[in-house]
DNA sequence: CTGTGATGTATTTTT
DNA sequence: TACATCACAG
């Protein structure tokens, strides 16, 4: 790669070699190309491909990377994420912790199944939601490496004391399984690190030269297998951006990049404020919005890229109103501005904005591509097939066993399930070698029915039969095909019939990308392809072409469009309303916020709505603080302007819940049944007590007062 | 055991 | 709204 088309700056980072370096990298300057160009001045210094790992968040990102350097030096070096490495790592030597190296390794759904099962058999109800706190509780425990063991006995809440009841439990139950759940990818590599002179020595000798991408966004667990790894040569060079941390509610610290300097005292900082990808009326009302950030460090991005359009910003009447507003506006970009679909994105909060969205951009035929949600790989046919995949490698994985037991059915539900469960655990047998058993013999603590003994020996030659067949190694489509005909898969889809094209649809692609992984990983096992499929995210799917994007805030990070639209800038929603608490998690929404708008290279647009369809609910909304933060000078209003007089409205408290007595002036006393959103504006359903009578009234016209 | 409808309950971001 | 769990009937 050329150093010579870099700035000065850019090629004092790249030309770097020894010892630690921080590349303060503001939104759009180029830091990508810098560490591309520094591996490549690494590679033509004579150091080895094989010295220099490359650490990113997302396969995305890492593949991106791999490709770049491949590209432009022929070098293969090792750009993974940080859970892909956990797993490598894990995979040479987990043994030295007493798992075995064929773990198996469970995905958050998987993970939240035997979280509930252990609150089954501890007795403990899982109500209002306990199980999913319980998750994120041990899931922030293990990024702080704070261990099953080591919790502290004070709690502030009941929920604290039950998880830490449940934590040894889980964790104890994980091991017997012989699985690892996603966080221990990070919590066990550094255990095991920590505790293994031999293992850690190794490693600490096995790259040279590493490299981490969004430092910003290294949660603790991230920052010391970091500090680990480069414990020996020091040869660390990250690059990140305090401005663009919005993964704290994950644990993130943003304050490792701030405290770089002192955890490694020899280093060297370099700040990249040339910003090469916007406008200057872009980057400077997202300069505005982040200035209002109390603890950040003062950076002035600037850019050469002259003026550009004013930010659009459209305040719409209602959510249905703003999706026609922003996609009829794309629309018009690229027919009148030849600016491909593929250039533009929709950001908003929360992934269940992108609804509205989709109907219209199916209605209108536009081409788009939605990122998040549920991914390819977590719909539920997809994961029943592979947890049948995932039996030909493990006689203990209960969870991938209690999923596909009953596929199709043979009569085996919960209760017997529970029974085998629990024989299981206190045998501290695997529970296909107890299943066996309950086979041959007779089992004086289960005793089962003609049918299901048969539908367990049935089950048993299944997983016998395709283990068989994996041992002669047959293509993985074949032994994906394989599967769906021994277990009658089809049969057991076609029992619900409306979701049966769409599934055969995804289980014909599964076998599809089964086939393509083969092909590109010829000497790639059974247990590497689960393990890949495992760790992708919604991120790593295949790029649409053509196609205009829809996605979370969270997911545009490191992206770059010429169009970007921000939908939902309004109270409780950017801000988002749980993270209104605090100073810290406001601060982080407004980071949000601008991250979203640096992506933008020529057009940026904020739209906001009067009232949005809020779980089933028509809701007031106020427009988001943020744009009061941006500068008036850069922004342009499209907004329409309602009929009505709008300041009276928003003045008005909230709209009237259902339920709620109302008093009427000729109709006298009701209560509102239905609040909904008509062509006229709000409007409520109510019914009348004097005549029994339900009556539609618009809210604006009518005037309704609540009584107490 | 299995399927059904009622009932409750949570709606932030994800490797 | 929409999804998951629950209680109950077949």
């Amino acid at each position: 790669m050329d150093t010579i088309s870099l700035n000065e700056e850019q090629q004092k980072a790249a030309t770097h070699v020894d010892g630690p370096m921080l590349v303060l990298a503001g939104a759009g300057s180029g830091k990508t190309r810098v560490v591309g160009a520094r591996i490549a001045h690494l590679l033509g210094l004579g150091v080895l491909p094989s010295d220099i790992l490359a650490l990113t968040f997302t396969n995305k990102a890492a593949n991106e990377m791999h490709s770049r350097i491949k590209l432009t030096t022929h070098a293969s070096i090792l750009s993974s994420t940080f859970h892909s490495l956990g797993a490598r790592i894990l995979r040479e030597s987990i043994t030295e912790l007493g798992y075995s190296r064929d773990f198996t390794i469970y995905d958050s759904e998987d993970s939240l199944k035997l979280i509930k099962s252990c609150l089954e058999s501890m007795q403990i109800k899982d109500e209002k939601g306990l199980s999913k706190k319980i998750q994120a509780l041990i899931s922030s425990s293990k990024n702080d490496l704070i261990g099953p063991n080591e919790i502290a006995s004070s709690f502030s809440s009941e929920e604290e004391e039950i998880f830490a009841d449940v934590f040894p439990f889980y964790q104890k139950r994980l091991k017997e399984y012989n699985c690892v759940d996603f966080d221990d990818l990070l919590f066990l590599t550094v255990k095991l690190l920590k505790d293994k002179t031999e293992v850690r020595e190794e490693y600490q000798n096995r790259w040279l030269f590493i490299l981490v991408d969004e430092y910003q966004d290294t949660n603790f667990a991230q920052y010391s297998l970091i500090k680990l790894l480069v414990a020996k040569h020091q040869n660390l060079f990250v690059v990140g951006d305090p401005d663009q941390s919005i993964y704290g509610w994950r644990g993130a610290q943003y304050q490792n990049i701030l405290n770089f300097d002192k955890d490694f005292p020899q280093s060297k900082i370099i700040y990249l404020e040339h910003n090469y990808r916007s406008t200057n009326t872009i980057l400077q009302a997202s300069n505005g919005l982040i200035n209002h950030n109390t603890s950040r460090y003062d950076k002035k991005l600037w850019s050469q890229l002259g003026e550009g359009e004013k930010i659009g910003f459209y305040l719409a009447d209602n959510d249905k109103q703003e999706v026609r507003f922003i996609v009829d506006t794309l629309v018009d970009y690229h027919i009148n501005k030849h600016i491909p679909f593929q250039e533009m994105v929709i950001f908003y909060r929360t992934n269940s904005q992108s609804r509205n969205f989709e109907d219209y951009l199916i209605a209108k035929q536009t081409p788009y591509v939605i990122y998040g949600g549920l991914s390819f790989y977590q719909r539920k046919e997809i994961k029943d097939i592979l947890a049948f995949l995932r039996m030909l490698l493990t006689n203990s994985d209960y969870i991938s066993f209690a999923r596909t037991l009953n596929i199709p059915k043979r009569g085996i539900g919960s209760t017997t399930l529970k029974k085998i469960t629990h024989l299981s655990d206190q045998r501290i047998q695997p529970i296909l070698d107890l299943c066996q058993q309950l086979c041959n013999q007779s089992v004086a603590e289960i005793k089962l029915s003609a049918k299901q003994s048969e539908g367990l020996k049935d089950y048993l030659s299944i997983i016998a039969q395709l283990r068989e067949l994996a041992h002669s190694h047959p293509s993985l489509d074949y032994l994906i095909q394989e599967t769906m005909r021994l277990t009658r898969y089809f049969d057991h889809l076609k029992e619900d019939p409306d979701s049966f094209d769409d599934r055969k649809d995804n289980l014909e692609e599964l076998i599809i990308k089964a086939a393509e992984w083969q092909e590109t990983n010829e000497k790639g096992t059974l247990s590497q392809f689960l393990e890949e499929l495992t760790l992708l995210s919604h991120m790593d799917e295949k790029d649409k072409i053509h196609s205009l994007k829809l996605m979370t805030l969270h997911n545009g990070k490191g992206l770059e469009f010429t169009v970007v639209f921000i939908a939902g800038m309004e109270e409780d929603l950017l801000p988002h309303i749980n993270s209104k608490d605090s100073l810290e998690q406001l601060e982080e929404e407004r980071r949000l916020c601008y991250v979203g708008m640096t992506r933008a290279k020529r057009y940026l647009y904020l739209t906001a709505c009067r009232f949005r369809h809020l779980w089933g609910n028509l809701k007031m909304m106020k427009p988001s603080r943020f744009l009061d933060e941006i500068p008036k000078k850069f922004l342009q209003s499209f907004s329409n302007e309602p009929s009505y007089d709008n300041e009276i409205y928003i003045e008005q408290e909230d709209h009237l819940p259902t339920g709620c007595v109302v008093m009427h002036k000729t109709f006298g006393k009701g209560i509102v049944t239905k609040a909904y959103d008509s062509s006229l504006g709000l409007t409520y359903d109510v019914n009348f007590v004097e005549d029994n009578m339900t009556r539609s009234l618009v809210a604006k016209y009518a005037k309704l007062t609540r009584c107490f």
